[in-house]
DNA sequence: CATGCTCCATACGCTAGCGTATGGAGACAT
DNA sequence: ATGTCTCCATACGCTAGCGTATGGAGCATG
């Protein structure tokens, strides 16, 4: 469906949205306004999308395959030990766009479809992290609450909607891996 | 400036207005709408407030006194041991709401004014914590790290935006409190 | 009963933004 | 050079929502 020898086409309306919505959430993502800041008018939007939907739904795709779908697979094609995995994922998770998540959650809550997308992919970045400390010799079930443990204050991180200085994310709390890792 | 006996005033727009912000963010609070819903008219609003903008600042004093200030005093004041005193902070924050929290967090995205307040605020609550952590007999600066931990969770768990299972929670995790309050 | 005060309704102008309809410029083929 | 296809501009109607201006009902008070 998506050509990508296009000249200027869907990706620049996405990336542009994206960033709309990182800034003000998903009722910043508005069409005319994009476009000028594009350079073009509405005329160029609706030969590229049906309507605003149309816009949303592929920026909510494209923040799937950017945001996780991606993250795992380069970081387990990489592979490594535990701890290793573990900090590349941080490294990722710390390089994430904070803004783009709080907007999809927001947005989630008022559409379930959405709801229901976002669920999902909560569900595979747990289990990926349950997958990695279980790698380390803790126990499944084990694994898994801590797993949800460090997923949520990632997440929490998140919710603040504000930067946050590196040297106070979660995932520099001196003794974390250790706590994480630590069985029995 | 508050005189507690109005018959419908400021307490219902402001309460209106916290469901609007909690369903759809702060772009959710159209005066119109919410005046649709008390049954009155715009007519009403602009006799108890100046503008929008009059309505937006007092549901952020409100959400200060109500979701912060208020539990700590009281939980505060009801005293206990750290650990029981970590349970009725729990207990509050499994009772808050967290659309509110998000919706805010993203308003100060946008507005350094409310960016400041919710600094303040997170300060507060952390420092809560952590004080009740160290109460326990974890030297300060670990106190503060491992409230920062458990205080991300928190608001990470309850940004999922729906319910979750009771046994599912952070809060909930075995061992979650010997974790936080273990020495050395 | 006239006056004034409180609280709300009605009506108006104005803007931002969505979606559609139509035109038009350029490339490219025939 | 004529048609056609792609990509965009312009113009239009329509709605939601803000803020203001003005009127008016009810009630108290002299």
């Amino acid at each position: 469906m998506e050509n990508s020898t296009e000249p200027l086409g869907r990706r620049e309306w996405i990336s542009a949205a994206i960033d709309a919505a990182t800034l003000g959430g998903m009722d910043n993502v508005r069409v005319e306004r994009i476009a000028r800041q594009l350079g073009v008018t509405k005329g160029s939007f609706y030969w590229h999308f049906k309507d605003r939907n149309a816009l949303l739904n592929a920026l909510l795709e494209t923040w799937q395959e950017m945001q996780t779908i991606s993250v795992i697979d380069s970081v387990e094609e990489r592979g490594g030990k535990p701890g290793e995995i573990l900090r590349n994922v941080v490294a990722h998770i710390e390089k994430m766009n904070v803004g783009l998540e709080v907007a999809l959650r927001q947005w989630a809550a008022k559409d379930d479809s959405v709801y229901k997308v976002i669920v999902r992919i909560d569900e595979m970045r747990v289990a990926h992290l349950q997958s990695i400390i279980s790698r380390a010799g803790v126990p499944q079930s084990h694994a898994l609450q801590r797993a949800k443990l460090l997923y949520y204050a990632f997440i929490g991180e998140v919710a603040f909607g504000r930067p946050i200085a590196p040297e106070d994310r979660v995932t520099r709390i001196p003794g974390i891996h250790e706590m994480i890792f630590r069985w029995p």
